[in-house]
DNA sequence: TATTAATACTACGACAGACATAGTACGACA
DNA sequence: TGTCGTACTATGTCTGTCGTAGTATTAATA
């Protein structure tokens, strides 16, 4: 029994993950974590330098771009809000999202 | 639009296609091949060093076998088929991608 | 008859995303 | 005093995919 997803068959979806997740507002690493992993019951647990190294892909694709900030208890955050290129990028990949599971499941039995 | 899949997307389920194919009956890297393209309706065609490097890593697992065969024509084909070890390799990834649809399907909009 | 297309692979190297490991630094709490 | 949670950075490795190239045989086509 597959009990937890590893994420080499998510690759490819991290970044489609951490964009939806910025639709909405601006956030930070540790936040995103936390949200990914309850918004799937903890199924899925992104490792951290996934995490971060995403964040320095989708900057660099400018997908994303990021500010420095304080936290309430005066610690410093580096948040990351979407960009419209990330806004296009991540349509295009819930797109090609419902191509790639219409393929796929043609070689799932049951 | 996305109009075709990157294969990006479907790493780590190569060898899962290979396996379904295999289900069946034994068969060949050129016939898989094609049958994953006319499968998924010319929407995703594996590559040939993909394909082919996947057998390597399947067999390695020992989830299938190759065997030697002479075709109709005299061509000389490396058969493979599947183990029950490859089955039951196969019937997890089943279990992992239902799994893993539910998941990616969270960071999804529409 | 010469050339091209289809078949059926192998070899080699490069790349990118994921990941392991490790370390830093700060505050809260026991 | 030490551990836990927070919030990262650095570095290097691994693996599946893919680009490029080459080999060899047969079938079809000009």
């Amino acid at each position: 029994m597959a009990e937890s997803i590893s994420s080499d068959v998510i690759r490819g979806y991290n970044d489609t993950m951490i964009l939806f997740l910025l639709l909405d507002a601006p956030s930070y690493g540790y936040e995103i974590s936390k949200q990914i992993r309850s918004l799937t019951d903890e199924k899925y647990l992104i490792k951290e330098t996934t995490l971060y190294s995403a964040f320095t892909r989708l900057e660099k694709n400018g997908y994303i771009s990021s500010f420095s900030q304080e936290a309430a208890n005066g610690k410093k955050r580096t948040y990351y809000s979407i960009t419209p290129a990330g806004e296009e990028y991540y349509r295009t990949k819930c797109e090609e999202w419902h191509l790639t599971k219409d393929v796929i499941e043609h070689f799932i039995r049951n």
